[in-house]
RNA sequence: GGAUCGGUAGUUCAGUUGGUUAGAAUGCUGCCCUGUCACGGCAGAGGUCGCGGGUUCGAGUCCCGUCCGGUCCGCCA
């Protein structure tokens, strides 16, 4: 036997048990002729105490760093007692000890605090999952994991495995691609997500469906971004909207109770996609903290319903609000003594190529009342205070405004929203807000193909009142220019997006589930019937067999485990991830394959450039 | 596809306007130490400054290219 107990449980109860223990040296401390060891497993650390007795057996067998050591002792009370770790009351005085593995020195300290940078790490992942911090990640993505299935089995789901080996259908993310031996010069793709299968299994019957599943995307990488990722995939039929809103948010409600035991007894928001542009200029806001938009001017074509505050920036020749289609400010509060250097800071964050303004207009509401601005050329105090009141801004904020083009200028707010929050230090990884964002546009204009694409995918329901524009306008765009003008520009989906604290950890929608209403979709994405049956045509088929209304809903596994875990990285809850190129450096994959596996491909590598 | 930051000891980093022998901490090795737990003390080893080219009397430092890594934009139905 090598182990009687784990280097996590031993107490001072346990005093003078005998035991045995096996584990990976943590330290060696040497004190001329005794000698202190932590010896470390999965379950904690345990002092060892190497007596006088011992020091020829330690001379002729010498420890070190991360060696597989097995020992037998007595448990004793220590004399000094460490408080710092739950074992610290207790040491084994080591009667005998054997070496079950030597380790070379590793290449970074094995340490909460290691000296390794990350790209070090990810070389040796498998030294960096020993340290204690990378471990406490992954124990709250299997609670997390637990939790799920323990709150959809209550509820009756049926986990079910769908295929890895699929068909390539080039809609939406770029698909990987898998040679067939056996059917040379075809390939398999690996799942963007089991959304077809999902929706089958439920014209089956099984009427609820999850499964915590590997999705793949060939698409670039982000810190919360992997091309193999890990979804909560969930669906159900006979449900509508309001069903699923209810059940999921329960899902991450008992989630936030078993992994962090926290009550989250608020009633989750709900917001409008458009409401959320226009109040926040993002579909997925952070709404721990106020700093909403105010919409000082809008293009004609957008937003519709909604009224801005044109009249408070015209008629005084100021040409970059003029000449602007949006124009839109937030107050950020207590900043109105910001000095001109930290005002030309912001000027440049906003100036930087990824935010792309040409520049950032500023309104210090000053504590006394008055107004001080970076166009007091062309406002008047009077008309300051106009804009001030529109923004609610208080005495002491500094209201910052942005102007341009309506798509980059509502992106540019947003980001420049969440920056000085983050400034401010207002977006805490202990506080928790979940937001559920509805009534998503159907589709999205691709500049590129001149044709609607689906904005969350092809199986995606109109809403029921849209139904009738769908089938009675012909998708075709005539005038690209005037995209928005077109029937299709204003369709609404049965599309929701759970969000939390700025993040979109789920999405889904009702699914269309009759035959004719899909292939008017997939026309409408400028797919003939050809394509359409070649494509998903198990699809259509299946739905003409008694296929039920049904709907359900993805969460991102990896990204609720990084937002849980207070991380922005989902790198530290995975055991092996890629690296921002799609590599895992340890394996240094991919790779190239042997000329033998393309002979039996039969494939014939050609690169070009 | 693009922007940007970085690459110097095993590791994490410093290295001034280009100027003598490239430093610190930690890790590693040896010696000393009976209550440490970030042990301590003394001594020591350890460098193709990512790679290639250029400017210069002289390059870790400046320029060009390239590779690697981080972050972001595009992309991610």
């Amino acid at each position: 036997m090598y182990r009687t107990h784990t280097c996590g449980e031993l107490r001072l109860t346990d005093k003078t048990k005998e035991t045995t223990l096996a584990g990976w040296v943590q330290t060696v401390r040497k004190f001329g002729s005794i000698t202190f060891v932590d010896l470390r497993d999965r379950y904690g650390i345990t002092q060892l105490l190497f007596s006088e007795a011992l020091n020829a057996d330690l001379e002729a067998n010498p420890l070190g760093r991360e060696f597989v050591l097995q020992v037998k002792g007595t448990v004793n009370e220590r004399s000094n007692k460490n408080n710092n770790i739950p074992t610290g009351e207790i040491e084994i005085v080591v009667s005998e000890f054997k070496i079950l593995n030597k380790s070379i020195t590793p290449p970074f300290t094995i340490q909460d605090d290691t000296d390794g940078g990350d790209d070090i790490r990810m070389k040796y992942r498998f030294l960096d999952l020993r340290r204690n911090a990378v471990k406490k990640n992954l124990e709250l993505r299997y609670a997390v994991g637990r939790s799920a299935r323990n709150y959809l089995h209550e509820n009756n789901f049926m986990d079910i495995e769908t295929p890895f080996l699929i068909k390539s259908t080039p809609e939406g993310a770029r698909d990987f691609v898998v040679p067939s031996r056996m059917n040379p010069g075809q390939f398999y793709a690996l799942p963007q997500s089991p959304q077809t299968f999902k929706q089958l299994l439920m014209v089956s019957g099984y009427d609820r469906y999850y499964q915590i599943v590997k999705c793949f995307r060939d698409e670039d990488l982000r810190a919360d971004r992997q091309p193999e990722f890990t979804q909560i995939d969930c669906e159900m039929a006979f449900v509508e909207q309001e069903d699923i809103l209810n059940m999921f948010e329960t899902l991450i409600k008992r989630i936030f109770k078993d992994v962090k035991n926290i009550d989250y007894t608020d009633k989750v928001e709900r917001m409008s996609w458009e409401d959320a542009m226009w109040m926040y200029g993002n579909d997925k806001p952070d709404i721990r903290f106020d700093m909403k938009l105010c919409n000082l001017k809008k293009p004609a074509a957008v937003f519709i319903n909604k009224t801005d505050h044109t009249g408070l920036i015209s008629g005084v020749d100021f040409k970059v609000f003029d000449e602007a289609e949006t124009v839109v400010a937030i107050a950020v509060p207590g900043c109105s003594e910001y000095s001109r250097k930290q005002t030309d800071e912001l000027t440049e964050w906003v100036k930087r190529p990824q935010i792309g303004m040409k520049g950032l207009v500023f309104i210090k509401c000053n504590a006394d009342g008055t107004f001080k601005s970076s166009v007091d050329k062309f406002y008047s105090e009077e008309k300051l205070k106009d804009i001030a009141n529109a923004t609610n801004a208080k005495a002491g904020d500094l209201i910052l405004i942005l102007a341009g083009a309506e798509e980059r200028t509502r992106k540019a707010i947003s980001d420049l929203r969440m920056y000085m929050a983050d400034r401010l230090e207002m977006r805490k990884s202990t506080e928790f807000k979940l937001l559920w964002v509805l009534d998503f546009p159907l589709f999205e204009y691709a500049e590129d193909l001149n044709r609607w694409v689906a904005r969350h995918h092809p199986f995606t329901s109109p809403k029921p009142d849209h139904i009738s524009v769908m089938i009675n306008n012909n998708p075709v765009i005539e005038d690209a220019a005037n995209y928005l003008a077109h029937p299709y520009a204003g369709i609404k989906a049965n599309a929701y997006d759970l969000t939390l604290n700025g993040n979109e950890i789920g999405g889904g929608s009702i699914r269309i589930h009759q035959r004719e209403l899909q292939e008017k979709m997939f026309a409408a994405l400028g797919m003939d019937e050809t394509e359409q049956q070649h494509k998903f045509g198990f699809l259509l088929g299946a739905f003409e067999y008694g296929a039920p209304p049904h709907g359900g809903i993805a969460f991102g596994f990896d990204r609720l485990c990084s937002i849980l875990g207070g991380s922005e990285s989902i790198r530290d809850f995975i055991a092996f991830p890629k690296n921002n190129s799609g590599r895992d450096v340890m394996l240094d994959a991919p790779g190239a394959i042997d000329d033998k596996q393309f002979e039996e491909l039969q494939i014939k590598l050609d690169l070009k450039d």
